[in-house]
DNA sequence: ATGCGATAGTTGTAGCAACAACCAATGAGG
DNA sequence: CCTCATTGGTTGTTGCTACAACTATCGCAT
């Protein structure tokens, strides 16, 4: 296939759609790391890291098996592995085989963890309503929804993450 | 501060933000990596080393100081550092003196860098289309410019970096 | 003309994630 | 009841980025 016919068969993006799509790669290089530093500056803890610990505050028991984990935070087994041990390492999670299947591990939070999150879940908040939440009208909020919950049915067509499920 | 105060004092997100606020998470988590392996599997390029040579690509005499590549590509000067060095290891960017000021460094894209956008941007589009711009209705597109819009007025208040300039 | 703060960029290190490979347990199908 | 594909999770390696530290140059103020 020449470079001509490459180039008329793909369908570019429009002005509008440029734009759109520019914006949104800014934020998806930008915002993370304004989370990952608030977090790591207040409470020593990355945003997945995070994120892990506050998932696990809001189950059953604070337990929960490593792959409802990973679905709930939108992450794959071995990451989700070697953030839990490191978490537990620092007494936040604890570990143990699962009475049910014995192929599977749940994750708990301890005490310590409990507390982590307690302490870090303000500042985190504040960070999300300055830089995102605070920023945008009662309809952009509605209209942001729709919009990711699209795009997480294209990321996510089997609503393998619990995101798809909000 | 009791817990109590600053949980009374802490401006929680309500039902509509948090739904936005974890759909967003998802997508910030999930998008990347989509972006990231196309470009890998198709082009042996990351997501950010194939941005950096397409702004090159749009550049005047496809050359840009340092400075400016970074604004462009909403990066840090180390970060771009390593990443260009690894390009012109590759053979698609070259690096040489400002003119101008002997402290800056121009980075060109060489003609093996101008095959390589060229060849992999037809994909990069294309799964930009099929995850993102082709989820969204046209008033969707116009309204994730506006929201992206207002976030980076507070990711990038001072307007730093190219994409407030869109 | 000189001093010095700011700018431009590079370099090195440590930590994190993607990916591949691996192993143990489960359950479906024959 | 047995086989084997699938599931659940761990581990190790490699590559990338954040951050700190550094050096050279510029331009402003005195």
């Amino acid at each position: 296939m020449a470079w001509n016919d490459v180039v008329m068969d793909t369908r570019w993006l429009t002005p509008d759609e440029l734009n759109a799509w520019v914006r949104l790669a800014a934020v998806l290089e930008l915002l993370p790391g304004v989370l990952e530093s608030q977090l790591r500056r207040d409470a020593d803890l990355g945003h997945f890291e995070y994120y892990v610990l506050a998932m696990l505050s809001e189950a059953d028991q604070k337990t929960l098996r490593m792959t409802a984990l990973a679905q709930m935070t939108n992450a794959t087994l071995p990451r989700l592995s070697h953030v839990v041990q490191r978490l537990e390492t620092r007494g936040f999670v604890e570990r143990f085989p699962c009475p049910e299947d014995r192929r599977a591990t749940n994750a708990r939070l301890t005490d310590a963890g409990w507390e982590k999150v307690k302490d870090s879940a303000p500042g985190h908040v504040a960070t999300a309503r300055e830089y995102v939440i605070d920023a945008l009208t009662p309809e952009q909020i509605t209209q942001l929804s729709e919009i990711t919950g699209a795009i997480l049915t294209r990321l996510d067509p089997g609503g393998h993450f619990a995101a798809r499920r909000t």
